[in-house]
DNA sequence: TTAAATGTATTACGCGTGTAATCAATTATT
DNA sequence: AATAATTGATTACACGCGTAATACATTTAA
């Protein structure tokens, strides 16, 4: 599976949201949220099929376009590789940044609580 | 602050551990770690000069070059994004990704233990 | 003082990406 | 059936990036 860039993402994710669709369908939903003309939506289409992220079935007239890449399995693979490349493999630095912006949220912190305690458990 | 690239950012991580550095110091660190040609870092020098995210001055004959950008902001800044772009604002995947890979050390976790507590008084 | 070496600046080039326009095929309309 | 409209495929193009090579300036050596 190639790199999914960024304009290819903000596709992925209105498939994530809802599948199949047609490329009308993902069309109108990217040009009120992010101002892409058709053919441009189009094209990241294309190439995410040609990436082999999306596939498509032929539905008479219309495409039906469907992610093949699950939003669960990207997110893990990006967050892994990000964690190496960014962070150099440590997690304290982001978290004390996200406290110091009032950013973290109580939800965020049960997990984290959830990953230490879980964590301790298998240091015995 | 213009964006940094991924090989810029290898640079930047030389940088950040030492500082300052004349150009021949960082490409033999880079020459070891990523089999770059001096004229490639030297080129990625320039850009990151060029963006704003590292600095030089004359020393006699060669430049000693300083990061800018701090490595704590930078991180920051990326993660808010990617968390942002990538995990719609929820830092928990992050946070399972690095579950997943076990990359937790005692140290994490004690400094996390510490950003929670502290985090918890500040609810009160 | 002229040549070699060293260090930086400029230029190069193919590829992916953002952003579409145009072409081709198929369906709908007159 | 011929033409118009729709939809996907192909092509386009500028810009940033990875990866250097070449040019230029300055210092050192012969």
């Amino acid at each position: 599976m190639k790199e999914i860039s960024q304009a290819e993402l903000e596709v992925m994710k209105v498939l994530w949201l809802q599948a199949p669709q047609t490329a009308n369908q993902v069309v109108e939903q990217l040009a009120d949220a992010s101002q892409w003309h058709e053919k441009t939506v189009k094209t990241l289409l294309n190439r995410l099929v040609s990436k082999g992220a999306v596939s498509y079935e032929k539905d008479g007239r219309a495409y039906l376009y469907s992610p093949v890449l699950q939003q669960s399995d990207y997110q893990l693979r990006e967050s892994q590789s990000f964690i190496q490349r960014v962070l150099s493999g440590r997690l304290a630095p982001l978290v004390a940044g996200f406290a110091e912006q009032q950013q973290l949220k109580a939800e965020d912190v049960a997990e984290l609580k959830q990953l230490i305690a879980k964590w301790e458990q298998e240091q015995k």
